[in-house]
DNA sequence: CGTATATGCAACCCAAGGGTTGCATATACG
DNA sequence: CGTATATGCAACCCTTGGGTTGCATATACG
C-alpha cells in the first residue's frame, strides 16, 4: 500500500509535524490555506473565533514546523501553505502503517507454519 | 494521487488524532506496537527514558484518540494497535493534500486562462 | 501461604501552550 | 500630511499535559 516512500527518516522527527496539526485552529488554518490559495492574516482572522494575535502564534508554529511560510507584501505578510511538509508527513504515516502491515505479514505467516 | 479515499469527514476531526501523535514518546510506542506487536506495559516501559507511569498515561492517551487498546490478560495488561484510525490519520492527509492539488490545479488554470 | 511481579490510583510539580489586552509601528491612500 | 488599515511586540492569565513519587491491589508461582 505505500505510496512513492522517499526519506527514510526516523518516525520520530514526525512527532513536532504532527504536534502542529495536532489542532483544531491550526488544521482549520492548513485547510483554508491549501484551498483559498495564500492569504494574509487579516483574510484568515475574518471568521475565526479567536483573535488575530492568536491566529499570529498559530501561524507562527505552522512555520517552526516547516507546513507554512509567510512573507511580507506592503503592509501585510501572504501565508501559503509548504507542501513538501505535507508529503512528508503523509510517508511518515506511511511507515508506520506499513511497519504494522509487516507485522501483520509476519503474524499470518507464523501462523500457517503451525 | 488520493489513495482510496472513503470517509468524507471534516479535517478539522482530524485534530485529536494528530495531537496524539504529537509526542515522541507516544509516536515511539506506536511504531514499537506496529513492529513487535501486542507488548505490555513493562514491556513497553523498559528501555524508555521515562517511568512506567508515564508509559501508562501515554498509553491512555492514545486510547482516547482511538489508536490502540489495551486489555488485561491475568496480572499484566497487552496493547496493541488501532490500524482503522491509523488509516483514518492518513485518509485526512490525503483530503488536505488533495485541496492543495485541486487549488494548484485551478491556479494553473487560471493563469493558462489569460 | 508468602513473596515477587504487574498495574492501578492519586496527589503533586512545573513548563509549555493557547488566548487575551494594550500599545507601537509601518504602509496605503485621499 | 493625516488617517485608516495591517502587523508586530510584550506582558500577563490560566489551563493542559508530561513527568514523578508513594502507596494500594491483584495475580502468578514456588
Amino acid at each position: 500500500m505505500s505510496r512513492a516512500n522517499s526519506a527514510a527518516t526516523k518516525v520520530t522527527d514526525a512527532a513536532p509535524v504532527f504536534a502542529a496539526l495536532g489542532d483544531e485552529t491550526r488544521l482549520r488554518l492548513v485547510s483554508r490555506l491549501c484551498v483559498e490559495g495564500p492569504l494574509s492574516i487579516t483574510s484568515l482572522s475574518d471568521g475565526a473565533p479567536v483573535t488575530r494575535q492568536a491566529i499570529t502564534k498559530h501561524l507562527n508554529a505552522l512555520a517552526a514546523a516547516g507546513l507554512a511560510r509567510g512573507t511580507r507584501h506592503g503592509r501585510e505578510s501572504i501565508w501559503e501553505i509548504e507542501p513538501a511538509r505535507l508529503r512528508k508527513a503523509q510517508g511518515y504515516l506511511d511507515q508506520i502503517s506499513d511497519q504494522w502491515d509487516a507485522a501483520i505479514g509476519r503474524l499470518k505467516a507464523f501462523v500457517e507454519e503451525e
